[in-house]
DNA sequence: CAAATAATCTACCCGAGGTAGGATAACAGT
DNA sequence: ACTGTTATCCTACCTCGGGTAGATTATTTG
């Protein structure tokens, strides 16, 4: 509740930048969009520092300098608001994704990418953590639990299956496949949940036919195939 | 409000036949883990048809003839009563899979256990969306917003790679190329996240080396390499 | 300098999560 | 059977936070 301005000094910057904008506004009536535009670095790095249930709306206006209504009258609500701010981080992440594509001589782009991806993660952790993965925390948190139960059960399947083999993998390694596979497949459902022309064993055949080769890689340790 | 009974007539039975044992107890005072089982199937009835916030605990109580102190007691807060309706449910789902693996004679564990996967989410579709993926509903409508729109971009990224190339393949399968690249990232980025002896190339390495295959599969068209 | 419009504030509503404290039922031991 | 103890349950309340009504003050336009 007291110092905000812990972690990423970039937003913190940008909340004082806007800031100082607004104070060369004598008394008051600031327009819109520099309005909305402050309110939003606010919320960004509120909403960065303590997720979505630990800042409240007021929060928001009172760190801003401003009332309540205000926020309300910029972003209709605290789902709307949150949304815009996820946007903009998300926006911030595909771009550099993106640039790292196509930027150097030569590299494999879904390297490159993947790269810009993960260090986008390191060096924002709590906005991934907090915009990007669990929007609202506690419950999301459930979720990636879940999740990470049912990579460990397919941790001690795999483990298995390598053993019969007579196979021995990287259990760090392992971890990952499990983890890639419990990702793809709920990604996969998502998509497919809605089409019509896929059934049941469509889904999986092409589940199968995509993670198959990744599961074959990591066991073999072959780069590309 | 009125007719809660639906979609899914398992979970209303079962509330109803847990409610019939607790009638037979005449006035009042039950049993707390027979009362904790009924609370329970009531909460996952509501939670998968309306969602975690279109859930109140009145509701909850209401629905189980109970006033609200009894679920407070039975289960702490709402969000444990809601981790508790999500374990229960992914129990279901991860003993289905499990299930599958090793089921019937010959056929690919990979293959089998996927199928009863994305059948668990065609049969129970509001348990899944509402229960699995989007715990607080709008805000992770808006999160899996966000990552079909990073799979949108990987499709247009994905298309001019293969025009490049001369190659011609199925927009669906490139959509669904896209979606597991996606899961898998944002999956294997927050297993990475917290591991320290990985840096960011490491991890781009390994998540190329897994997925690499995987699109490779999806142009070719080959089941298994 | 009015009239209309934009920006802002104070004061409030209300729904929902959560709890305090008491009442009633079930059961134990004597 | 009676009494003390424990388990179950309810009524009545608190509080916090999202959201809004309506008045107030600034800014622009004719």
């Amino acid at each position: 509740m007291t110092d905000v301005l812990t972690t990423d000094t970039t937003l913190s910057r940008r909340v004082l930048d806007l800031g100082a904008r607004i104070m060369t506004f004598g008394p008051r009536s600031v327009p819109a969009d520099l309005r909305r535009e402050h309110l939003l670095a606010v919320a960004t790095l509120l909403f960065t520092e303590r997720g979505y249930e630990g800042v409240s709306m007021n929060d928001v206006a009172a760190l801003a300098g401003v009332s309540k209504p205000v926020v309300y009258d910029a972003f209709g609500s605290k789902e709307q608001l949150f949304g815009a701010v996820m946007d903009a981080t998300h926006e911030e992440l595909l771009r550099r994704t993106a640039e790292a594509m196509d930027d150097p001589a030569g590299e494999d782009p879904m390297f490159t990418s993947s790269r810009a991806y993960f260090a986008f993660v390191r060096d924002r952790e709590m906005a991934w953590h907090n915009l990007l993965r669990t929007g609202p925390a506690l419950v999301g948190e459930w979720m990636q639990r879940l999740q990470r139960r049912h990579a460990e059960f397919l941790v001690g399947r795999l483990t298995m299956a390598m053993e019969e083999e007579g196979l021995t993998v990287d259990p760090a390694r392992l971890e990952a496949v499990a983890e890639v596979l419990v990702g793809s497949i709920v990604s996969l459902a998502g998509w497919w949940v809605h089409r019509t022309d896929m059934d049941v064993d469509d889904a999986a055949r092409l589940y199968t036919q995509l993670m198959q080769p990744a599961v074959h890689a990591a066991v073999t340790g072959l780069p590309t195939a």
